[in-house]
This record gives C-alpha cells, structure tokens and sequence, in this order.
DNA sequence: CTTTCTCTATACTAATCGGTATAGAGAAAG
DNA sequence: CTTTCTCTATACCGATTAGTATAGAGAAAG
C-alpha cells in the first residue's frame, strides 16, 4: 500500500471517529509515519484529502443505485432492490457511510457537508428520477418524488443505523420490513 | 437581555449554522461584543456554552415528552401525542434541534455528541418504558423496545428533517401519515 | 553521464485554538 | 467610609491550525 493510500485510509478511520472538523492534517500524516507535505502532494489541501474519499470510496455506492433505480415497472421489486444496495453497501465500508452519515447531517455552512452534499444530490436525483418513473405506474406518486426520496433514504438510514449500532442484524425479513413500512408511506 | 443569554444566544446561531467543532470561543464573544473572559465566567468552558445550551433549551421537549409517554393504554393515541411534541418543539425552536439532530448524528468520540448524549439518551429511556408498557397491552411488543424506540425517532426525524427543509407543511394529515408510516412497523 | 520528474523531509509561516493571570470598575453590604 | 462580591477588559499562555518554501533523494528518460 502506497502512502497514497495509506493517508486515504487513516483519514477516513480518524474522521469517522471523531469528525472531520476535530481531526488536524498533522494528526494524519502521524499515525501514517509522513510528513505533511507528502499529504499536500497528493491532495493539496485538506479537504482535498476529504474528497478524494468521497469520490473514490463512495462512487460504488452511487454507481450501484443508478443501477438499481434504471427499471420502474416493478415498484416494490425496485424498493426492495434499493434497499439492498444500501446495506450491503453499509456493510462493506461502514466506517465510511457512518462518516458520510455523520457529514450528510451537519450543518449547511460547515466545510464536510458542502462535500457530501454533491454525493448525496446524486442520491437524491437518482431516486427522484425512479420515483418520477414509477409515477406513470402509479398515479398517485406524481409531483411526490422529493418527499419520497427523502422518506425512502430516512428509513433507509434508520435501519442501517439501528444496524451499525448493533440492534438489529441485516436479514432478508428486515429488509423486507423495511421496504414495507416506507411502502406504507407510498399507497395510501 | 444579559450578556450570559446573548451568549448563549450568539453561541445557538453559529453551532446550528457552522458546528460546534469549526466555531471559536473568540467568534462567539466578538459577536456579542464582550471578550473571553465574560464567557469563562458564565461557563467555565466552550463545553460549558453548549452544556448550558442543552440543559436549558432542550429540557422542555423532555418534560413534554416525559408528559406524552405516561399513559400506554391507548398506543396509538400516546404516539399521535409523541409526534405532536417533537413537531411542536421543532417549530418552537428550529435552530436548536438542528444543532442537536446534526450533534447525535455526529461521531461517538466527537465532544459534541458526548454532551447532546445525554439529553438523548433521555428521551431513548422515556420512550423505551413507554414500549414497555405498551407491551402489557400488546404482547407482540416484548422485548423490541430499543428497536422500536429508535425507529420511531427516526421516522420523526425523517419528517421533521422535511419540514425543516420546506418540502413538507406540519398538517394533522402529515403527522397522522408518519404515524401510521411508523405503526406499520410494529404491528406487522 | 545528464537531465527531468516524482516523491518526501526539514523547517518555517501567520493565524487561531482553548484557556487564564491580573487588575479594575461598579454595586451591595457592613 | 470600607469591605466584599460580581462582572469584564487587557494582555498573555503554550499548543495547534492549515499550508508552504526549499532542498534533496531516487528513479526514469535522454
């Protein structure tokens, strides 16, 4: 593993502990055993450093999504479908969606956020697409996709957060739940 | 107004605005026009300010809420009750549960979320003994009182997070539809 | 053999961080 | 009139902040 890598990774275990905000370049490039212009070679800046996680580690999470909102024929099976790529996402890097998480609820004017949020409007405009697609299924959904795709990521986030904290495993009839109660929110 | 509430006041606008980590003692007292030492005397810490914050600010939904859990016989009702505290809340004070949603999503070894901990913690309890005792009319309740707990302020969250970002209005019909979104999730 | 390019260390900057020692102003109490 | 208590300012503390100027080491290319 390059140096490269190596702060990519200490950054993202030190911002996921305690913020991107509490975390100084110097503290990185410590525990890495470099100094600091070896992390300003790479990245530039710190936020740099912040992006570059972001859009590297995080774009399988956005790639997969795109993926699995492309057909709207089949609402409950796409849902279903969303809601995986979700989880097993979380799964794989749940240090990194529990910082993506931490940042996507930060504060407008702070710094971690206005990086997030570029990632999470993707979110957000793929699932709005899906929603504004499925409305020519279902009528009642038109002119909703924002409010649906707001519900759809908090019961997503919901449960993956009842999962990082322990409570509950990631089993297919939780899924399954989970699908059902944003559903609910849907039909009637 | 005293320069202790116009401290905690100028303190409120810019941790709901910017974060507790990214703003400084000195920003806070610039702001109000006095100088350090005026604040150490009132808080004894930067902590402190955000101690005094959530201790006395955030105290109310507590006691509502606390109010709102008493009785258990009449689930639904109790969780009409439950939704209308926090809404009521959030609309009484936005910038404060902004703050305090965005410091409970922030990392556990963050010194912001330590101290919204608490107050959170708080309302988990209130709400779990309520499950409780929802449980003795509703035997499928048993032992899910954590998992119930949390999926219910998520899904208030999720709403509120809505409101507070314009895409909904805070109508009966909205709050009576994320009650029956969150019921869905128990009774099934 | 020389030049060029990539990477990294030493050592530094100005600014800001949370926090404090000291002192004084003003009101209250004796 | 004096003492005491509450509050606030000046001026400072050492530590840390993000970021950089300079230089050198080592590999690759000519």
């Amino acid at each position: 593993m390059d140096n490269r890598a190596k702060l990519l990774e200490q950054a993202l275990q030190l911002f996921a502990q305690r913020g991107y905000d509490a975390i100084g370049v110097q503290e990185i490039v410590e525990q890495v055993g470099v100094t600091k212009p070896t992390l300003y070679h790479y990245f530039g800046s710190k936020r740099g450093v912040l992006e570059a996680l972001i859009n590297e580690r995080l774009q399988p999470l956005i790639d997969q999504l795109a993926n699995a909102t492309i057909h709207a024929n089949d609402v409950p099976a796409s849902l279903a479908a969303i809601f995986h790529v979700y989880f097993d996402f979380a799964q794989a890097e749940p240090l990194l969606y529990r910082m993506q998480l931490a940042m996507w609820f930060s504060l407008p004017d702070n710094e971690a956020f206005q990086i997030v949020a570029v990632a999470a409007a993707q979110q957000q405009a793929l699932l709005e697409s899906f929603f504004v697609r499925a409305s020519s299924f279902h009528g009642n959904m038109r002119g909703r996709q924002r409010v649906y795709a707001a519900t759809l990521l908090g019961t997503i986030n919901t449960y993956i957060g009842l999962w990082l904290s322990g409570a509950i495993q990631a089993t297919p009839q939780i899924i399954h739940q989970a699908v059902q109660q944003f559903s609910y929110g849907i039909y009637s």
